[in-house]
DNA sequence: GTAGTGTTACTCGGATAAATATTGTCCGAGTGACATCGG
DNA sequence: CCGATGTCACTCGGACAATATTTATCCGAGTAACACTAC
């Protein structure tokens, strides 16, 4: 019972990515940079979620990241799922009929038991994970968090974004 | 996000010592035959609970393991902080604060928007786990499951166990 | 001055090692039961 | 026949490897921007 560690980076990339406007898209390396990870290893994670449909990647220069649709149609469950794998955290081994008496396969046609209840507490953990939309972390980061945090986060991706050809920058 | 594979076994463990009677105990030996596992890594298991002070070991010969209370006291939570470990599956790293432009600590006085979300979802996790009362789970065995596999388990115990000294065996 | 073209620098992507946690195994310490011996 | 005692077998407990997973790193493929050249 450990989440990854990615999973922590995965989601404040997703969060910071939010903060970009239009079109634009932010290179992996400046979000690795802002977070003082390992470039290398955040592409990793990155491409999971690219893999995953949560985010899009461009090549080439003026390329990076964007998120794939808008932040109220992503959950915290989609970036968990995305890095740790959609198999549940308990995986029934069937261990009852495992002993040397083995019954019939029909004595064993109801689910066990445990693994029921199990399965009920992983599915409150992730229904409590789905309400929890990016859109709200966000708004709640900028209603909640210290003024001086949102300002330096905001500057940081107004400094890093690469705004995509087809799309005009709307201020300045 | 991936659970021990020890947790299957000590909750099927637990759910066996539950059906020995009195104060008799049941050697980690024949639960492990019982299940087709390893016995000296089922131990280390069963070492875990006993430090959690949800078994009791007694050693020598007619020695084994027994619950340290009763079924309605013991839950499935227990029982998995006590194979997992008692630490959140997320750990907040806090690596907003990472960053080669580290504000004052001052202003990181406000918790993470995204560790809060993520310790809701868990505590929504443990809040179901503990709500599974070992009773509960053995209860609805012995009704839901089928006769073959109750009445097997019940002479498996009853072959195995070992009768406590001061105690009697009240039936046979 | 403008269009075409070649180079270049920057990006992501997957294949490749190191570190860590989990899983599995072994041998030793302790204890109560059992058999034996003496009364 | 009954009690004390020594031996023994059975238990748990912790220390020691093997494996799997996670973490970290490196190098290559691809692409769009930029500079240069020709018209």
């Amino acid at each position: 019972m450990k989440l990854s560690e990615g999973v922590e980076a995965a989601i404040h990339c997703a969060a910071m990515l939010a903060g970009v406007e239009g079109q634009g898209t932010l290179p992996g390396a400046a979000m690795a940079e802002a977070f003082g990870l390992s470039p290398s290893y955040l592409l990793k994670h990155l491409n999971a979620l690219t893999a995953a449909g949560i985010l899009e990647s461009v090549p080439g220069p003026a390329g990076g990241y964007r998120l794939a649709r808008a932040t109220e149609r992503i959950t915290l469950l989609d970036i968990v799922l995305a890095i740790e794998g959609r198999d549940p955290a308990f995986r029934c081994g069937e261990i009852r009929q495992c002993g040397p008496a083995r019954l019939d396969a029909s004595a064993y046609a109801k689910p066990c038991g445990i693994n029921v209840a199990m399965q009920k507490a992983e599915r409150a953990y992730r229904a409590a994970l789905a309400e929890a939309r990016l859109s709200d972390i966000v708004a709640k980061h900028m209603r909640d968090a210290d003024p001086r945090s949102v300002a330096a986060n905001r500057a940081f991706v107004e400094r890093h974004q690469r705004p995509q050809k087809s799309t005009k920058q709307t201020e300045r």
